[in-house]
DNA sequence: TATGGTAATACGGTATACCATAAGATCATT
DNA sequence: AATGATCTTATGGTATACCGTATTACCATA
């Protein structure tokens, strides 16, 4: 054998209709809790019902949509409580991908992992969160690969999208000097220097303050929903 | 307020199927990289294609079915690698449920997680694996529920599920003794006398172990398979 | 017998129409 | 104002048809 598989690549009307509604439900343009009635979902998309039903289904295994019986499904609330558990879990899953990346690093993670710290020290004050939101996981993402943690990684994008508002939230919150970036920065040089325990505490430390804000935010939200 | 809400039952089709498959998945009727085939599986079950095709949608989800492109949907396969990483996040996250469940328990807990562990050693001389497995998992699910970890406990059983071939085989191993019970035992008791460390200990042994084995089975599988 | 071409088949991907039923909203009635 | 009847909306589920593509089986030919 010398020629390699050819690779096409036959998007199906799912796959794009489910990155679609992902889309919308992170960018907040359906909101948590709003209904998706099916039909005019279908004409919005310009597709037929069972595919709209499909990539429900999907979602809903995903947790990102719930289904009421009898009712249909809605796009999936977060409280604080399951914030903080999904917090605490990528806390884990994070560390132990960075402690792994920094002792089973080859010699091309250097500066991979530089340049996605240098895109994301320019995206920091971006207009467009968007960027910065995807620059951060670019850079996560890099260790996850090095880590060979890519089951974990999986876990991590999907948990991540059941809080993308927070996510959001916090980086665009303007009274947050966005500590992130510092953290970030030890992660880099700990990783480099191929410190797994450092690697590990500074990911603990970036994510601890991420869920303080996070919660801060939904305690905020809550309890304007309480005398609202 | 006197009565409590009647529970009806509003189990759709589709929940009813998805039981089906993933039990059928789940204790090997249907073989890994099989094929699932639309129209006979909607015969077998009586069903409509719509139905079949939701629940193969969320179970993809889940990763418990593969879809190649054009050629439809297989039942997932498992390598070495991807058992070795979900063994891991599973140490990761029952360690953590184990050392919360030991901090923050009701007085509750006690009788039933020793009720658990009696049941366990009860079945763990029965023909019949299934109900074994469902001890343990019945003896884990307390512990999550105690430590209010049912996120991660989700995620837990449907990594479970990626492996419920390799957890049947490790169980109905006859050359293995079955160490599993002593750590069983050894995780109640850390967390019965609230020692958290101890318990996050004793669980990280009990998967490391499980892990072991898992991975002894694979490599005779796929040495197999190399000059079968 | 090896090669190449072609037809048949199988199956997923998609669309549409239909029915039954539950939930919610509306409105009339007492 | 509580009750009850009715209408509307939308889901849950089914049946059916069509197209495109991949695989397979078959056949002809060199």
């Amino acid at each position: 054998m010398i020629l390699e598989k050819i690779e096409k690549s036959p998007q199906t009307l799912r796959d794009i209709v489910q990155a679609r509604m992902r889309e919308a439900i992170f960018d907040g343009r359906f909101a948590p809790g709003e209904r998706l009635v099916e039909r005019p979902l279908c004409e919005q998309l310009g597709v037929s019902r069972t595919v709209v039903r499909e990539t429900i289904r999907y979602l809903e295994a995903e947790g990102l949509v719930e289904i009421i019986p009898n009712r249909g499904p809605i796009v999936a609330t977060l409280n604080r409580d399951q914030a903080r558990q999904i917090y605490d879990i990528r806390r884990q899953l994070e560390g132990a991908a960075a402690a792994a990346c920094a002792q089973k690093q080859g010699r091309d993670l250097g500066p991979k992992l530089s340049a996605a710290l240098t895109t994301l020290q320019e995206k920091i004050h971006d207009t467009q969160w968007v960027d910065f939101l995807q620059a951060t996981t670019h850079f996560y993402e890099l260790i996850f690969q090095e880590a060979g943690h890519n089951i974990a990684w999986d876990i991590v994008q999907r948990l991540n999208g059941r809080i993308s508002r927070l996510r959001t939230l916090t980086i665009t919150d303007p009274t947050r000097e966005r500590p992130g970036m510092s953290h970030m920065v030890a992660i880099h040089d700990a990783i480099l220097s191929r410190d797994a325990q450092r690697a590990q505490l500074a990911v603990e430390n970036h994510i601890a303050d991420a869920a303080q804000i996070a919660n801060r935010f939904l305690q905020e939200a809550e309890a304007g929903l309480d005398h609202g």
